[in-house]
DNA sequence: CCGGTTTTGTTGATTTTTCAACAAAATGGA
DNA sequence: TCCATTTTGTTGAAAAATCAACAAAACCGG
């Protein structure tokens, strides 16, 4: 990719950014974000066809780097391990502002949605290795996604990030274990329990 | 000026300096620059004669910066007044970086020699109110020029900024009427004596 | 000293960005 | 509701930047 091009649209969304850590997305206008970027109008609308896809794109480049962060380095490597963790949460907490910004403005409720959908996907390639239902599964996936993402949340939107990444990352990891493999024998108690009520039932 | 123009000429300024405070400006390239700028190498060319061009340029803009900071905001400000003095130091602290790699790099003898060229004017005109003769008073420039640039570059190279551009500003303005005012009488002293001696001496 | 490599300075074709201008749509206040 | 102002989306011409390529000069190690 031209060097130019690259140069504009990194100015552009990070103009978004900064904008939208001051007021609602909404009440943003082109005008500001190509001041702001320190670039013609006519250039944002050579990018992006308006500001709504101007927010997607930026949305999903930042969850690229997200992605990518938490990629396995090797195949001895899985998901959700601790070095993967680890770098996807330093990643968030070197563009910790973007990261806050998105959170919190009122135009974006799809961030926290991508980031909790990302997690889903990374918990349930974690969880196929237990047999279990399908339901269970996804419930299992739905309980552990929204405890990350909760945390993540309470990280980021401190006024000083309240510890390392590091260490998130180690407490993230041994909470998950502990929680996928506890939830799992207690869905699987549940199991056998409501076979037998329904067998005593009829 | 053409937005893209500032743009290139910013970035090319900012890698000189950012190179220059790691190497010797003779052992950098135009190649070294271009790439640390994020531009063609035929732009910095195409702004730039050559490196050399580049760092007098370069200079020029950092001394154009400070003596409009320093330049009085109306009338009844005069030179090297307390306000004026202050907004200088501010700036320098604003851009402390680019400072202390032009006053320390081996390639650059110069700045530091504008620097007291700006100042000695500047305390001309201050000077020009005492009735003494011209040699006794490029005496008392040279003496003023030289203890500021010698302050300001102490200023500069401490890790830290030792004091605020406040403190200093209010510090040099005292000094400064101090030695003026004394050197002045002691000018005028010597001169009767030396006239006396003269006198005798035949 | 020689030769391989790096750097410089330049050229030309292409692309991206700039800017001004215009019309249409949206906004907000009276 | 009306109207003045602001914002949006677009267009075309010009300028600046990009890139690859080339030749010459400079550098540095054997």
């Amino acid at each position: 990719m031209d060097r130019r091009i690259k140069k504009s649209q990194k100015a552009i969304m990070n103009a978004l950014i900064h904008l939208m850590a001051e007021k609602d997305f909404e009440h943003i206008t082109i005008n500001e974000i190509a001041e702001h970027a320190d670039v013609n109008r006519g250039t944002v609308y050579s990018h992006y066809t308006d500001k709504y896809d101007l927010l997607d794109k930026c949305i999903e480049a930042q969850l690229q780097q997200l992605i990518k962060s938490c990629l396995p380095m090797d195949e001895t490597e899985t998901n959700l391990s601790m070095d993967s963790l680890l770098r996807t949460f330093q990643q968030m907490e070197k563009d910790i502002f973007i990261y806050r910004t998105l959170l919190t403005n009122k135009g974006v409720p799809s961030f926290r949605n991508h980031l909790q959908e990302m997690m889903k996907k990374e918990i349930r390639e974690q969880i196929n290795e237990y047999s279990m239902d399908d339901t269970s599964k996804e419930i299992i996936v739905q309980f552990l996604s929204s405890a990350i993402v909760g945390v993540i949340e309470w990280w980021l939107m401190q006024q000083t990030v309240p510890c390392s990444a590091k260490k998130l990352s180690a407490m993230l990891r041994q909470l998950l274990r502990l929680h996928s493999e506890g939830a799992s024998l207690l869905l699987e108690g549940a199991s056998d329990e409501f076979a037998e009520d329904k067998g005593e039932g009829f």
